[in-house]
DNA sequence: CATCTATTTCGATGTTCGTCGAAATATTCG
DNA sequence: CGAATATTTCGACGAACATCGAAATAGATG
């Protein structure tokens, strides 16, 4: 049954990715710390995580942390929201549903 | 134009990646050359493409592409066949398909 | 065999990047 | 305010990487 999209598409607006974007989540996807950092904030999309709940296999230091947090916000694929002495990560799961659909345009 | 491709496909099983390959072809995506040579593979899915047909936007020597080639090869995200002068390189679908289950499941 | 073309390998180079320690900044609490 | 804790910025270092020129290899063709 082919699907007819007939509908106005106001429903969701969907955001492709500028190269630049794209090129960003790449780099960012591509190390595995940051992956890692990636998965946690997502397995915790039911309340904020604080960075200091980032909890890495190996020992990493606050500044490398730090750095990976700042490049996945850098990227679009995360939010950062300062709330105290913790800050709240938040994924953007527009922005990676985004990154899919362009990968799966190969 | 209906294609049918009766051709015995090999009998894909859905495979999961290891963490090493996943990061491979994390690293070989985050490439834009790469990428781009990635894409016109999966574009030429028809026929074989040969090394030499690869169209860049820059100039960029043989070298440079042998390398990017190799890379992919070794991520395992397209076979290369040598037949004469030109390599054929053929993309490997199931991998790429797992590498998006991977990713989806974040 | 000699030669031409296509691709790879080698070595070198400049850049990007992940990492950390130390200092700086922010925020809460006594 | 001042101490304590959390996070960021800065500067530096080493490893990984993209790129290329030149030499080497492979295959086709005369």
């Amino acid at each position: 049954m082919p699907r007819s999209e007939t509908k106005p598409v106001a429903v969701k607006k969907a955001e492709a990715l500028s190269d630049e974007q794209f090129l960003a989540i790449s780099k960012a996807v591509a190390d595995p710390r940051r992956f890692a950092i990636l998965q946690q904030v997502a397995a915790f999309q039911a309340g904020p995580l604080a960075c200091s709940n980032l909890q890495e296999h190996n020992v990493i230091s606050p500044a490398t942390i730090s750095h990976h947090i700042k490049e996945l916000a850098e990227a679009g694929l995360i939010q950062v929201e300062r709330e105290g002495r913790c800050g709240n990560l938040i994924l953007q799961r527009g922005v990676w549903d985004a990154y899919l659909r362009r990968l799966s345009s190969l």
